[in-house]
DNA sequence: CTACAAGCTCAAGTGAGCTTGAAGTCAAGT
DNA sequence: ACTTGACTTCAAGCTCACTTGAGCTTGTAG
């Protein structure tokens, strides 16, 4: 048992599954060296690099932006501590942000639906300009969003 | 100008685009009478029922799960505070949990990541258990998580 | 009467995030 | 030598929530 990992490994260690690991390589977002028979060969840092995949993924980041925050990485030593919560730097606010809007949505249970304000137009709970963003369910443009040219 | 509403009109009221409403018509979570033209009358009542499935969604629901909601909604009478009130009943501690775990993500910004601990069979932060769900971005099912039959 | 905007249907496309299948290679055990 | 299982690539499939496009009809303003 050297410290390189097969991608069985990998997969069993991180719960995340082969074929996304694959992909997640082919999306740059992970590396792996290769064995003589071609097969891949996974440092053991790939599975904290696994697991900040999945945080940023639980916050609400997309693959493409999770990219962007690994590629800040720096090349030229193995990520330290310091390293990784500076990526993490800007969350912070986007998490309050989402908890903010939940916890406007959860006061509306009891406030705001049923009762005469349950209109698109005049409640604050669900007008246009807090349904920009993309934290909602499935990929779609939010209702009222431009779409990017 | 009477109180059937067309479906470009609709859409300007709510927000939602006349083709999504069309889309919903087809998934029977809104539904319409027609003109003798063909063209889609909606009643002003419609708007409310576009109001819930827009805020059902920022909270997490799929549209399936909303027309079952709204399959709940007495046919014998026009909805009012009470029958609002009952489908969101249920919705309090789903919102209560999303807001703890992005409390606890949070949490893992300042203490975890980075640390020794930000490793997946470990952290009780993205251990396997807190993945299942499906309030993350894109439809998927998440890591670990069997898919329906 | 003529534009032209708005509506219709139906099929196909989009995007994220994967999974699945086909067809083949490689490594280990019997 | 043979089987089994883990691995490879590449293409295609899948879900969700829509949007877009083609081709046609309807409604309205001048």
């Amino acid at each position: 048992m050297t410290d390189l990992l097969t991608i069985g490994e990998a997969a069993k260690r991180s719960g995340v599954a082969a074929s996304a690991l694959r992909f997640y390589e082919d999306k740059r977002l992970i590396s792996s060296e290769r064995a003589g028979s071609g097969h891949r060969r996974y440092h053991r840092a790939v599975l904290r690099r696994i697991a900040f995949i999945v945080f940023a993924q639980r916050i609400g980041l997309t693959l493409e932006e999770i990219r962007g925050e690994l590629d800040k990485l720096p090349g030229d030593h193995a990520p330290n501590r310091r390293d990784w919560s500076r990526l993490s730097a800007g969350w912070t606010s986007r998490i309050d942000e989402r908890i903010a809007e939940l916890e406007r949505l959860r006061a509306g249970l009891t406030e705001c639906i049923g009762c005469g304000c349950l209109s698109l137009d005049r409640c604050r709970l669900v007008n246009p300009g807090d349904r920009a963003g993309r934290s909602g369910p499935g990929p779609r443009y939010w209702v009222g969003d431009p779409r990017p040219a």
